[in-house]
DNA sequence: CTGTTAGCGCCTTCAC
DNA sequence: GTGAAGGCGCTAACAG
């Protein structure tokens, strides 16, 4: 175990400790060059390394951020997360990642326990289910950023998409390759989940913009154990869809699962576009169209914003910056 | 932010610091219910929180590990992670992820780093290029874990995949179904990564077993960006191979893309086995016979051996330990 | 049952 | 140029 401590170090090298400590961070302005190099041979005998902990307790910085993210099955999160953290990398400063798993009562521990841990700054796909908690940091200055979602009733810089613009994309694109009875479907909207419901707007607009009308059954949340005999319901009304929008790429997949068990062909039989990249869009049979978001940058955006709060402590004057989705048309439309 | 400190709460409680320790630590033996009472009150009038930091630096424990991950791209570092992050939940400790990227020098950066962030124990998907380093972590009784790969000339409880026979199965099962011109295809083997050479040697012991003749350029580990070009040889040949084995997942992926581009149709043309699943093997079409390994168990298995070692400090008998893989037969055989 | 007293390892004035 | 001293917030004996 590592025992060796600044003292030792000071020993070793007949100095006292706060010379040590001026060594380790970097001032050798007023430091002879024979000290500093007695210093330099004691540290790497004695193979000592300085104390994080103690460092940060004096300081009152970790030099760490925590991420909490409400659900780490979707790609995106996972992409998310991959961007914080190259960005943190930059900046010498390391993540605590939690996965939230859609309940409000584990954002809330992770929350505290993460605060607890005097963590820098915390950057959270919102659960929606905290208000009180979110205020009370927002309130407290306490250095936050929120991701995919957005809360109302705060001002807590929040990074999203242009989910309605999304939507749009998807609902442009089909119409114009001739697609006309359009259906939407994503995860459960019980929880007023931003992108969903914008999203789901976003559909309802694009429909009435190309005069086109919006079956009731066309147009639904579900929970994903659930999502097969909702889907199976949508195909065995008298109007069929001819296309159909997934939300997110959960819904993808078990779209995906619904054509495979009916032995469905895409696109002849049914078109699908998805909102959100998945891995395989690209080598699946067909290629799938989608929608993509700049998960990266919003990552990398996210991080900054916090990165920055953490440091100068200022707020920042936008309150919710919006990235635009991009359509990418391959074979399945 | 939060400034309040337990000083401030033995003060409004008109008790001593100790006291208010005790009350946190759930020390109640020998406390009178109304002083209990009244620290309690304090305590969430003041909204304290302990700082953690603190606590840490006294004890020298900071209820956090860290795991580093030598390629977090593949499926299953990220399975393997979400197992050790489950685990850790349930013993209320913190997971710091860092993916080393395949590079040494990052990974050496990062054991340092968390090192000097006192992190109790280290989860290592090991790059190979730090062996002075493991040993000497090995060699101060630092709780250490190895997955995946092992190093050799150490004696760091490893936890892995039985790997030889990973490809017996991929290839028993190939030769049951009739192909006799069995290819085996994986990324870079040159710093002798264990997963890759074992699978690899496994495959040829198991041609042998089967008086299968080896061909070499039907044998191969190829960086991934030259990934394609290998195939393209492979397939360029007088001899063309009717099955591929695939060594990871990453690989799969390479493979199918060049499926894609010469339009291959599997199993017809070509018949494929992954070793590692993919989240899209069920829906692929046509879906993939995968040779599994249980993740979720080794990076269950991972960290309890890891949070045994952080706790009692006592070194565990075995150091190698390995899972059975297992063979999951779709259509692309 | 509760308070006093020392630190944990580091950083930061401020003398010398 | 360097050292002494105090303190970050908490815990852990040990008194009382």
């Amino acid at each position: 175990m590592e025992r060796v401590t600044m003292a030792d170090v000071a020993n070793k090298a007949n100095v006292s400790k706060s010379t040590v400590s001026q060594y380790i961070n970097n001032r050798f302005e007023y430091m002879s060059l024979e000290t500093k190099k007695r210093i330099e041979c004691a540290i790497d005998e004695l193979n000592y390394q300085p104390n994080i902990i103690a460092r940060s307790l004096k300081q009152k910085k970790t030099y760490t951020i925590g991420v909490i993210v409400a659900n780490i099955l979707h790609t995106f999160s996972t992409q998310v997360i991959r961007a914080i953290e190259d960005e943190c990398q930059l900046k010498n400063v390391n993540v605590i990642v939690c996965n939230a798993d859609d309940q409000p009562s584990k954002e809330r521990k992770y929350i505290e326990t993460l605060r607890a841990k005097q963590v820098d700054g915390l950057i959270i796909f919102p659960t929606g289910g905290n208000l009180d908690l979110y205020k009370k940091l927002e309130k407290s200055g306490y250095p936050l950023v929120f991701v995919d979602r957005s809360v109302e009733n705060t001002d807590i810089t929040s990074v999203l998409l242009d989910n309605e613009k999304a939507s749009f994309l998807a609902v442009d694109h089909l119409v114009k390759k001739g697609y006309r009875n359009i259906a939407f479907l994503t995860t459960s909207i019980e929880m007023n989940i931003t992108p969903r419901i914008e999203r789901m707007n976003g559909f309802k607009k694009a429909l009435q913009k190309h005069n086109l009308p919006l079956l009731e059954q066309f147009c639904a949340g579900e929970q994903i154990h659930k999502m097969q005999e909702k889907i199976h319901f949508m195909f065995s009304q008298d109007e069929v869809p001819d296309a159909i929008i997934c939300g997110n790429d959960l819904t993808l997949l078990e779209v995906l699962k619904f054509c495979r068990k009916k032995s469905l062909i895409i696109p002849t039989d049914i078109a699908l576009v998805s909102i959100d990249e998945v891995s395989f869009s690209e080598i699946y049979n067909p290629p799938i169209t989608v929608v993509t978001q700049p998960s990266y940058e919003i990552g990398t955006y996210a991080a900054k914003q916090l990165l920055k709060k953490a440091d100068d402590h200022e707020k920042t004057e936008e309150t919710i910056i919006r990235f635009e989705p991009q359509l990418v048309e391959r074979s399945s439309t």
